[in-house]
RNA sequence: GGAGCCGUGGUGUAGCCAGGUUAACACGCCGGCCUGUCAAGCCGGAGAUCGCGGGUUCAAAUCCCGUCGGUUCCGCCA
């Protein structure tokens, strides 16, 4: 019998109604003469009373019944007794009155209980996801992806931008993430790779002069997993052309608002801010600043030069510097507190750590009897310190960031400082075009070959390569990377200067980026984009601490799927066809 | 590649550090009673050789070594 209603929209206004419901069977509750069976679909809980005095056929239809049946159920809407309203259900003042119960089909005993609450070891719950899906938090975490999906699609295609597929077979490129690779059974020996991004088609895209891209793209990056990251992810990646980066930032800060307002309905202040990638390191240690929260970075060198504590001078000497920050959150904590942070900095590959606490006029610390009075002061100045607050120290070069970082994000987990504000944004901007790989003893690129450099650098771009800023933005929220960007090259000339930079000879540039090269030579449009990922940014909406909660089926962190098994071995007639032989 | 944590009935945990009868508790499951519950209640029952392998010991869930799986982080992820 097919259902006129869902289960979870009953009111009040419907009472007196005839419905048919469908769903599962979340909990039966039999007191012998009535039965209540909570029923379950997609849009939530209603209550369903099986009286042998409506209905003895229905009654004792519904004493067969166990968890996660699937039924059919006719029967009147009605209000329940007032002392039996159950205020913690949105159809809580109705219940159905059973005429009919019929089951569609049985169900085992699920091998984990259905309900908010999981805490089941995540591995059963991805061998059994269907059922894990059935679960209310991670139904409305796919529900939300949903919706958001979609209202991203309005927005863009509001724009102008034209939602474009690019191949999943495509071909595999240096730099970047290691390539997951597809193998050509019509041309042997060859392979494909799947997309890390849809980075050079969308590129393509512009020169071919559809103005204005979008795709809601799966990438795939052959890297170590982590909460935030999946072998197979998507990205929300669009590009424009005739922009520069304001287009794209601006467009992007309406867009983020417009989705918050709709789904969250929280009212984000735009613009957001903004941070050159320098001020972020310089003030935070880190490309991506948790801007929920104060603590921020300060050079006390000036305050300490010819300081008495070997270490600082001796870092001072050598060029670097003493950074720290106050704690927030902190005062007057134990001593095993203090030397606690202190390991956790060693952790963090720092070779030391100093505290200070403030006592009355004067600091406490193991270096204190190095310090002069006036550099107490100096430092308790500087870093508006009051009684019983901590300050935390680091000397050495641009290496002591991380550290500070490592330990601002140490305070947050550990003390629980006050926050500014529930949803931080920030754009980080300007980063370098180029780093310095020590292994391979080469420039790499630090967002990807294609990026614009600034105009300011191109006279000085072989001389002095780290200097080099990009006109390059990540969009950051709540310490976590959602999306990045860039203005791309569109002349060939320049790109092939870049490419020079990056080691690859005129030859490996023609071989593996030869398209592009040539495409740019037909009148490419100065453009630029962006692309988020799509998971992190729902998972952070759906207020979830890891990708793995807004995925249907996501893999474990050795890459496989409790599921299907997957990866797996494949016939050997398979792997003959392909011409490809185990080593 | 490296470091940390976890693995005990179907599920979640206790027991492990100080080795010693029938491995405890809650939920779930099965049966009975029960007409207003909604985490229903009450009574009864079944169900685990403690991830796997080896070692130490009179004796191992417990100690040691290895291994597998999961997870978090570092490396890696343009």
């Amino acid at each position: 019998m097919k259902r006129d209603r869902w289960c979870g929209e009953l009111r009040r206004e419907d009472a007196g109604r005839e419905v048919v419901l469908n769903g599962w069977v979340q909990r039966r509750r039999d007191h012998g003469g009535v039965i209540f069976i909570d029923l379950r679909d997609v849009s939530g809980l209603a209550q369903v009373v099986c009286n042998p005095e409506v209905s003895a056929e229905a009654h004792a239809a519904a004493e067969g019944v166990r968890g996660e049946y699937v039924l059919f159920c006719r029967g009147k809407v009605r209000l329940r007794p007032e002392e039996a309203v159950n205020p913690k259900l949105p159809t809580g003042e109705v219940e159905v009155l059973a005429e009919e119960v019929g089951v569609i089909s049985r169900s085992l005993t699920p091998p984990f209980e259905i309900q908010e609450e999981s805490g089941v070891d995540e591995t059963l719950r991805l061998r059994y996801r269907y059922l894990d899906i059935r679960r209310p938090d991670l139904r409305d975490a796919l529900i939300l992806r949903s919706r958001v999906t979609g209202e991203v699609r309005n927005f863009l295609s509001s724009r102008g931008f034209l939602e474009i597929e690019t191949p999943m077979l495509t071909k595999s490129t240096p730099e970047g993430a290691r390539d997951f690779v597809v193998p050509s059974r019509l041309q042997p020996g060859k392979f494909y790779a799947l997309p890390q991004s849809p980075q050079l088609f969308k590129q393509l895209l512009m020169v071919a002069g559809l103005d204005r891209y979008y795709q809601i793209a799966r990438c795939f990056r052959d890297e170590d997993l982590r909460a935030d990251r999946q072998p197979e992810f998507t990205q929300i990646d669009l590009e424009m052309s005739f922009v520069e980066p304001e287009d794209v930032i601006s467009l992007m800060d309406e867009m983020f608002a417009h989705l918050f307002r709709l789904f969250l309905e929280v009212e984000l202040r735009v613009p957001f801010p903004r941070l050159t990638w320098r001020e972020a390191m310089e003030r935070y240690g880190t490309d991506r600043p948790d801007l929920r929260y104060g603590m921020e970075i300060v050079d006390f060198s000036s305050a300490l030069a010819g300081s008495g504590f070997k270490v600082f001078r001796s870092a001072l000497e050598a060029g670097g510097r003493v950074r720290g920050f106050k704690v927030d959150g902190l005062v007057s904590p134990p001593r095993r507190e203090l030397d606690g942070m202190v390991e956790e900095a060693r952790r963090l590959g720092a070779s030391g750590l100093v505290w200070m606490v403030r006592e009355g006029d004067g600091l406490k610390s193991p270096v204190a009897k190095f310090l002069t009075g006036e550099e107490g002061e100096a430092l308790i100045d500087a870093s508006d310190l009051r009684e019983g607050e901590v300050l935390l120290l680091a000397a050495g070069g641009e290496e002591i960031s991380p550290v500070l970082s490592g330990m601002r994000d140490h305070c947050v987990r550990r003390f629980g400082p006050p926050r500014n504000e529930k949803f931080a944004f920030v754009w980080v901007t300007d980063f370098p075009l180029f780093d310095w790989d020590e292994e391979e003893k080469r420039y790499k690129s630090n967002h990807h070959p294609f990026t614009a450099p600034s105009g300011d650098c191109l006279d000085f771009l072989e001389e002095r390569p780290l200097e080099v800023t990009s006109q390059s933005y990540d969009m950051v929220l709540n310490g976590v990377e959602l999306g990045g960007g860039s203005i791309r090259i569109h002349d060939p000339a320049l790109q092939e200067r870049v490419f020079a930079v990056l080691g690859l000879s005129r030859e490996e540039a023609e071989d593996k980026f030869g398209f592009l090269l040539e495409a740019l030579r037909y009148g490419p449009p100065p453009h630029g984009g962006i692309a988020y990922g799509l998971d992190r940014m729902v998972m952070l909406m759906a207020g979830r601490e890891s990708i793995r909660d807004v995925i249907a089926f996501p893999k474990t962190q050795s890459g496989g799927d409790p599921l299907t098994g997957a990866p797996d071995a494949v016939y050997p007639e398979q792997l003959r066809e392909l011409r490809l032989r185990p080593i």
